[in-house]
DNA sequence: GGGAAACATGGTCATTTGACCACAATTTCA
DNA sequence: TGAAATTGTGGTCAAATGACCATGTTTCCC
């Protein structure tokens, strides 16, 4: 079960068999069905959610109804809602899983002892702050520079595996496309 | 000239006059003219920026020479490209004067010690961090969500001020809409 | 296993958007 | 100050995109 957890952790940093343990220990453990809610708008964000098999999805509705897909979080990611969790407010992003998944949550003041007590966590949820940063960079000029052609074919370079998991109208949703130029994207680029 | 600085400072955290001599003596102070670069696509961001007067702009170039501005940094705010400061490789991204502007600067190794030194830098430091988090979801959830002229009308009431001071075009690269497109909903809101 | 839901694709059409161009007004700075 | 560059606006047209609808297929899960 948590195996692949420590695996993931060792691969970032040598934790200590006792740090392990004590990470592990803190962490609940949760199955979701398929489209199964985690965090709902309008509800705190009270824990940090490690993905160990499946794929979550991190989304806002909008007035009219519409979902925007802002990440998906496939296994061996974080997620969360970071202002809901930090100022443990409302939050504005619901997150649901695509499909049946496994994940580990922490509720925050365990997580913020955890911290405290094991700086290489430190360290590492530090170094995810930052990647999250980069890559929300780059995300932003992707949307502004990029056609929904190259938006779509970054999208599946970069994420690989992914792609195939996900429902169409989830992959437009993210790329800030409709359903239908995605389809006639991929039309013409199976005739060539 | 610092003093706009220390009251940047005092209104977020009461740093002690020691403190404050310590930021202070560390920083350099630059005057940029109009369209003045600070940053170039390919160097290495050695700095840490603070805009006293004047507005910067944080933009990428791509392939077909076009420009798409990031974010725009006016009085009172902090810019930089994070990824190339944290790691001192060569940036992707250009920083520039929209207008005439004051600048302080801190190279890296200065500003960590601070940062070491001065726990409540180190906070606030963290805090702004935060909140470039929670701003480009923000944004990112705007691109994906919003018509342009409803991103329009989310930049003139988030950002008091600056629009005004912004050429048109600029402001349609920020919003990743045509110059064409921006005139047109203007046109539009004025005649109603 | 089978009924129901979800999904991928395609057609048509109206709308939006961008590209290209010109021109007048404003601003810049040498 | 005055010439040159920048800026804001508008016209026209073609292309891209989305909305709506229908249909056949696949997937789900009871």
């Amino acid at each position: 079960m948590l195996t692949s957890f420590q695996t993931y952790l060792q691969s970032h940093a040598s934790f200590t068999d006792s740090e392990l343990e004590d990470i592990c220990a803190t962490a609940i453990q949760r199955t979701l069905q398929r489209n199964e809610s985690l965090l709902q708008e309008g509800q705190v964000c009270r824990h940090k959610i490690f993905v160990i098999k499946g794929i979550l999805r991190n989304f806002a509705t909008v007035a009219d109804g519409s979902e925007h897909i802002l990440q998906f979080s496939p296994e061996n990611t974080w997620t969360l809602d970071v202002e809901s969790y930090d100022k443990q407010t409302p939050s504005q992003f619901n997150i649901a899983a695509v499909e049946r998944s496994e994940v580990l949550l922490w509720a925050k003041t365990d997580f913020e002892r955890l911290l405290a007590e094991i700086p290489k966590l430190k360290t590492l949820s530090q170094e995810l702050i930052s990647r999250n940063i980069y890559s929300s960079r780059q995300r932003i000029l992707s949307t502004l520079s990029a056609t929904p052609e190259e938006k779509y074919e970054e999208f599946v370079n970069t994420q690989p595996g992914l792609p195939a998991r996900l429902p169409l109208h989830m992959i437009a949703s993210y790329l800030g496309i409709s359903l239908k130029t995605l389809t006639r994207i991929r039309h013409a680029q199976s005739h060539r």
